[in-house]
DNA sequence: CGCAATGTTGAACAAGGTCAACTGTGGTGG
DNA sequence: CCACCACAGTTGACCTTGTTCAACATTGCG
């Protein structure tokens, strides 16, 4: 029964868009999902990251049944699809669940409010320190000291709300102060005390 | 007993700070608010405005029980103040409740998603647009034609994410377009379609 | 070996923020 | 009644930040 909601879904691949009908929710066994918001053409907005036992579509929830978000896959990823009568089901029926989803929609309100405060008024430096912290604090770090989690230098530029040259600039910046070290995709934070007083 | 909670606060009144202890929340009778989060000393976003019927400190749920963001009166207002663990169990008893504060944080939630997306790609010309028909559409208009919120230059500066003297140029800008016109405060959107155009 | 994709850097440019001056307007006291 | 001041409204000039574009380097892979 389970068996064939739950989903495998290949790296790097996009499992709704932005404006698709509102189908259902999911919940991530394993692996990672960027969720993201389009601007133009080729401009977006990654709004939040989900690993392992979070749960991803139920921004659509509300008024008008549609995605306002798009999800694509980091790397392989199996997840559970929750059809979303099944899902306004079973908020019904426990409450529990429900209000734990409550007290879910509040952090991450609370999330998006200090990140839009963050867009307007801190600068692209502060952003990127910002993110990498936040990276580390959801994903943690390998046995190295590497942020559990490989992003492309696009994403995480797209992330922090700035372009691909600029985040290259200042991680080579912060890098030159010896507050993280990387190579390539893999990042270590050094120093995080000093790094969050980039920003602050 | 019910009057014992109900408030009359004054125009231009800070009635809870962010950083300040979770108390309850407020549901606005009569009046307007502002709800915005400091940026250093002088800088801040208003991350929402709130009007008759809505409520106001709800932000605070979650893990710490803290008002992630301060609310301001911009008018005389009354509002009935409710403690939070009469608001808990309310919660608890009335699911009807419960899942209208879902579906309203999910509303929330989209629209602060958003809100920072505009902040990460949207030019400050449009976002100012964006503001002033998102204004339109929570106020409503007088008989006049008048957005029917009275906001200071600053202040719309803020919800815009911008500054004082920027908003100023971009408000005639808009007039010069026949866009829009105003007298002091009072602004008319003399062509919604056009002026949405601006972004988008 | 060569080509494509990604990484790296420099330079020019544009948007918007900052600062300071100027204007008008409404008190307030002589 | 007018001179003066305080203060918001208004505008101009400049400067910083970050984006854009383009060149060049490096890597990986057929």
């Amino acid at each position: 029964m389970l068996e064939d909601r739950l989903l495998i879904i290949k790296k790097e691949s996009c499992f709704f868009y932005e404006g698709d009908e509102l189908k259902g929710i999911f919940f991530i066994y394993k692996g990672k999902v960027k969720v993201h918001k389009k601007w133009g053409e080729d401009k977006e907005l990654i709004v939040r990251f989900a690993g392992e036992g979070d749960i991803v579509g139920h921004r659509g929830l509300g008024k008008q049944n549609i995605y306002p978000v798009s999800a694509t896959t980091l790397e392989a990823t199996s997840a559970c699809f929750i059809d979303l009568n099944l899902f306004e089901t079973s908020l019904k029926v426990n409450y529990d669940l429900m209000h734990k989803l409550l007290m879910f929609y509040a952090e991450e309100l609370q999330d998006s409010e200090k990140n839009m405060r963050n867009l307007a008024h801190m600068p692209v430096k502060g952003r990127v320190a910002y993110s990498l912290l936040n990276l580390k604090a959801k994903f943690g770090v390998t046995k190295e000291g590497y942020i559990n989690i490989s992003l492309s230098r696009q994403d995480l530029a797209s992330f922090a709300g700035t372009t691909y040259e600029t985040t290259f600039r200042v991680l080579s910046e912060l890098s030159n102060e010896g507050l993280i070290s990387f190579e390539g995709k893999e990042i270590v934070i050094l120093n995080d005390k000093n790094l969050a007083k980039v920003f602050d």
